[in-house]
DNA sequence: TGCCCTGGTTACCTGAACGTTCCCATGAGG
DNA sequence: CCTCATGGGAACGTTCAGGTAACCAGGGCA
């Protein structure tokens, strides 16, 4: 495997504790943050609060508005509020959150690809933790 | 942006919990688990430790040895002890490991290309501090 | 009058990540 | 003897992400 152009800072020791990868790993670091842009990119970039929570089993209200006031913040994410009853929110992507779909779903693409080797990375794991902790 | 395959299971809500990027992510998501890869990568996959934490300003000797045991216990990186005084260890990426570098270096060089949208979120995330602090 | 729905906020708790600091063994050199 | 450098470990504390549970507003509706 041959990676093609990078940088030269990226080359040379010493590395930059805050390097491209580093913030973009950041800014995806949040349990929910990506699966939250990717649902809203796979639904067609728009969705309501209460159809999110439904597409993403386990996401608490809290940890959804959260994470997309965090995303709102970068705006990555912007939200709508319609005034009419019950009240109808609807949160999209950005044309910046787009932008970062695509990182995204080049991860999910090669994590789809590639699952034999997380499947060993857990096995390996699994060993380890039993062998430690007899 | 249009995106090539993608497996079904990600493209119909609702999206689990443990998919692949998630698991990608986590693997990706000690502070130093992808710098510590990328180094050894690029001084061509062997390092000493202290030559390692030379070339990551900021890497606390505590912090290094936990990262690579974690690394050793998924079989991404070996140890190899060399028994000569002073003591010389070397560490290196598995093939498993290597494997793992082709994501990672995907992230350098897209977090590369597109610094502009790295600092694009940080201005956006300074703007709202400073609106909601004062 | 209760009780549902909507979206959201608050207080509180816990575990883990991260970091600092001090300590260990070994042998070479002064 | 003390001190250096090597690679590593243990104790400790702080910070914060994540999660639970309660509550709030506003109307519909029975």
């Amino acid at each position: 495997m041959d990676i093609a152009p990078l940088p030269d800072a990226y080359r040379h020791a010493p590395f930059a504790q805050d390097c491209a990868p580093r913030r973009l790993l950041r800014l995806f670091s949040g349990k929910w943050t990506t699966m939250i842009m990717h649902t809203l990119h796979l639904v067609g970039g728009a969705s309501r609060p209460g159809q999110l929570q439904r597409a993403l089993p386990g996401l608490s209200k809290k940890m959804m508005t959260q994470t997309l006031r965090d995303l709102e913040r970068m705006r990555l994410v912007e939200r709508e509020i319609m005034q009419v009853m019950p009240p109808v929110v609807e949160y999209r992507l950005t044309d910046l959150g787009r932008e970062f779909v695509e990182p995204l779903e080049m991860l999910y693409r090669w994590g789809a690809q590639h699952a034999a080797a997380l499947d060993q990375v857990d096995r390996n794991m699994a060993m380890a933790d039993a062998r430690d902790a007899p």
